[in-house]
DNA sequence: CGAATAGCTCCTCGAACGCT
DNA sequence: AGCGTTCGAGGAGCTATTCG
C-alpha cells in the first residue's frame, strides 16, 4: 500500500564530501554536492560553476602531479623543488585538462540528465471560482492550521489535533507536526514552535494547494509546481508596496516550508452502499510533500539573498487517494468530495478581517454538506472562535460589544464580497442586524448569539452545488426547470464545449469528473448528440470560462 | 503502445398515458 | 383517483477505434 517511494527522501543524502583532491581523482558527483542546491536550479550558473571548481581542484592535483613527474621522469629531479618551475609544469597539466573540458560537450550532456528541466512548468493562477476537496481531511487540516487552541498533548508529550465527525464519532482525523520531509512525530515543545508559524496564510496556501489538486487525475501519483509570484496576486500582496517582492516571496517560502511539517492520520468508514463500506483510512502521512526552488542572483557565497522568484513543487499526500480519488469513487472504493472556492476569499485581509476570512473559508467548506446554508449565530462563532471567547464575551459587556462589533463588519465584508447572507425575520428582527446604529437592548448577546441567517458564498457557486447534489428532496415537477434558469445564459453548444475543452487541455474524462457525469455524455454532449441540461450548462460555462 | 474518444447496449427514473 | 405500462432522456459499463 506504501510502496510508491517519496522522492523526497532524497534530499537528506551527500552530507559529507570526501575531498576528492587528495585521490588524484576528480568525481563529478562530489563536486556537484559542493555546489549550493540552489544552483540546480541554473543550468547554465551551475555549469560556470562546475568549471570553476573543476579548475581549482585541478590546480591543486596538478602541482602535486608535477613534483612527481619532475622528481621521477625529469631529467632535472632536483628542479622539483622550484616552485617556480613546479608551477609552469602544473599550469601545463592544468590546460591540457581544462581545454579539453571547455569543448566537451559531453560534460553539459551529463547534466541534462543529472537535472531535470531548469525552470518547473508551473501551473496557470486560480480562476474567479474553482473545485475544491471538502472533505473532512479539509475541514480538520483547516483547523490545524488557524486554530492554535485546538491543539493537544498526549500521554506521550506528543503534540495533535484531533477532529471527530459530527455524524460518526468513531470516524476522525488526527494531525501531527513532524520535521520537513520526516515522518517522527514531534513532542509538544517542539511543534509548538512550527504551529506558532501557522496562520491564515499557511491556511490560504493550503487552499490554494488543494484547488490545484483538483487538477490531478491521481493526485497521490502526482507532482505539480507553483510558482510563488502568482500566489502573491491570489493573495493580493501585489498590492502592498511596502514589503519587497523579495521579502513577499520568501514569506510564501516559509509558509510552503510550514505546510510541509503537517502529517494526517485518518480513520473513516463512510457510506452504506452495495460493495459495503468506503474504508478512508490513512496510517500517518504527510498532508503535503513540498520542496522549494529559490531563484535569483547569487551572492559571494554562493546564495540567494533577493530570490527574483520562487518554485515550488508540491505532491499531495496519501490522504488523497481516499478522499479525492476521482475512479475509486466511482467504483465506490473511495470518496471525491468537493466545493468550489472563490478565489476572493484568499484576498480578505486577515488581520483586518479576521472573522470573516475564518467564516468565509469555513462557509466555503461546509456549503456543500449544508444546502439551505442556514445557520445560527453561535454555531458560526464557536468553530470560528474558541468557546472560552464566547463564554468571555457573556461576562463583560466590553467584550461583548467587541464581539458583535466583529461579527456585524464579517457580515457586512462578506456581503460586499456578493456573499448571500438573509437574515431571518423572527430570531434575528431589524435592530440586530449590522446596519442598524440604534442603542441595543439588554440581553442582546443572546438574542444575537441565537440568531438565524442564510448564509451562501457568492453565485454561482450555490447554484453549481445544487447541480452537484443528487436531489433526494422532491423537485416540484416541470416548474423547476423554467425556473432554474432565469438569470444567466445556460446554453452552450457542443463546438463551444469542444473547443473550450481542448483550449484547457482537457480530456472528455477530466470534463465529466468535474461535471460528475460519463465521458460518455461528454462525447455526446459535444458530438451535439444530446441535449445539454441548464445545470450542467451553467457548470460547463463557470468551469470552462465560456462567454456569450 | 497507451491514452483519448466513440459505438453499442443496458439500466434507471420521471412523465405521460390508458385502463379499471 | 389509483395503478400499471410505455416512452424517452440521462447515464453507466464495456469495448472498439483512432491518434500521437
Amino acid at each position: 500500500m506504501l510502496e510508491d517511494t517519496n522522492p523526497n527522501n532524497k534530499r537528506s543524502k551527500n552530507k559529507s564530501v570526501p575531498d576528492s583532491t587528495n585521490s588524484g581523482i576528480i568525481n563529478l558527483s562530489n563536486l556537484v554536492t559542493k555546489a549550493d542546491p540552489n544552483l540546480l536550479l541554473d543550468k547554465k550558473q551551475l555549469v560556470t560553476a562546475l568549471r570553476s571548481d573543476f579548475s581549482d581542484g585541478i590546480k591543486k592535483i596538478a602541482i602535486h602531479a608535477a613534483i612527481k613527474i619532475i622528481k621521477e621522469t625529469s631529467e632535472q629531479p632536483e628542479r622539483a623543488s622550484d616552485e617556480a618551475y613546479i608551477e609552469e609544469v602544473a599550469a601545463k597539466i592544468v590546460e591540457s585538462f581544462t581545454t579539453v573540458l571547455k569543448n566537451n560537450t559531453e560534460f553539459e550532456s551529463i547534466l541534462d540528465n543529472v537535472l531535470s528541466e531548469a525552470v518547473p512548468v508551473v501551473q496557470p493562477q486560480l480562476k474567479t471560482i474553482v473545485p475544491i476537496p471538502s472533505s473532512a481531511v479539509m475541514f480538520s487540516s483547516m483547523e490545524a492550521y488557524t486554530r492554535k487552541d485546538l491543539w493537544q498533548k498526549d500521554t506521550e508529550g506528543i503534540a495533535y489535533l484531533q477532529h471527530r465527525a459530527k455524524g460518526n464519532p468513531n470516524n476522525y482525523i488526527e494531525h501531527y507536526i513532524s520535521n520537513p520531509g520526516d515522518i517522527t512525530m514531534l513532542p509538544w515543545n517542539e511543534a509548538q514552535q512550527i504551529i506558532d508559524k501557522f496562520g491564515f496564510t499557511t491556511a490560504k496556501l493550503h487552499l490554494i494547494f488543494a484547488a490545484h489538486t483538483m487538477n490531478q487525475e491521481k493526485p497521490w501519483q502526482s507532482t505539480f509546481d507553483l510558482k510563488a509570484s502568482d500566489i502573491i496576486q491570489e493573495f493580493g500582496w501585489d498590492k502592498n508596496h511596502k514589503k519587497l517582492k523579495s521579502e513577499k516571496l520568501l514569506e510564501i517560502a516559509s509558509t510552503a516550508f510550514a505546510l510541509d511539517c503537517l502529517l494526517v492520520k485518518t480513520v473513516w468508514v463512510e457510506g452504506r452502499n452495495k460493495k459495503g463500506e468506503i474504508i478512508g483510512s490513512v496510517p500517518i502521512g504527510r498532508m503535503w510533500n513540498i520542496q522549494i526552488k529559490v531563484s535569483g542572483q547569487f551572492n559571494l557565497e554562493g546564495k540567494i539573498d533577493n530570490p527574483d522568484e520562487v518554485y515550488i513543487t508540491i505532491q499531495p499526500g496519501l490522504w488523497t487517494q481516499d478522499f479525492l480519488n476521482r475512479a475509486g469513487a466511482k467504483s465506490r472504493e473511495a470518496l471525491y468530495q468537493f466545493g468550489y472556492l472563490a478565489q476572493q476569499v484568499l484576498k480578505i485581509d486577515p488581520y483586518h478581517d479576521e472573522l470573516a476570512l475564518r467564516l468565509a473559508i469555513y462557509l466555503t467548506l461546509d456549503s456543500r454538506v449544508r444546502l439551505d446554508g442556514k445557520y445560527r449565530v453561535i454555531e458560526l462563532l464557536e468553530t470560528a472562535f474558541s468557546k472560552t471567547v464566547i463564554d468571555q464575551a457573556r461576562l463583560d459587556f466590553r467584550k461583548a460589544y467587541d464581539l458583535k462589533q466583529r461579527w456585524d463588519n464579517a457580515i457586512i465584508l462578506l456581503l460586499e464580497l456578493g456573499w448571500l447572507v438573509v437574515f431571518d425575520p423572527e430570531t434575528y428582527p431589524e435592530w440586530l442586524r449590522p446596519e442598524c446604529k440604534d442603542k441595543k437592548p439588554k440581553g442582546y448577546l443572546e438574542k444575537l448569539l441565537s440568531a438565524k441567517l442564510t448564509i451562501k458564498p457568492p453565485a454561482p457557486i450555490p447554484e453549481l452545488i445544487a447541480s452537484k447534489a443528487k436531489p433526494k428532496a422532491k423537485k416540484e415537477p416541470l416548474r423547476s426547470k423554467a425556473k432554474a434558469t432565469p438569470p444567466q445564459n445556460t446554453c452552450v453548444t457542443s463546438s463551444q464545449v469542444r473547443e473550450a475543452r481542448i483550449a484547457k487541455g482537457w480530456t472528455q474524462a477530466k470534463l465529466a469528473g468535474f461535471l460528475g457525469v460519463s465521458q460518455k455524455l461528454v462525447s455526446l454532449i459535444e458530438r451535439g448528440e444530446r441535449t445539454v441540461n441548464p445545470e450542467i450548462a451553467a457548470q460547463i460555462r463557470t468551469l470552462m470560462d465560456i462567454q456569450d
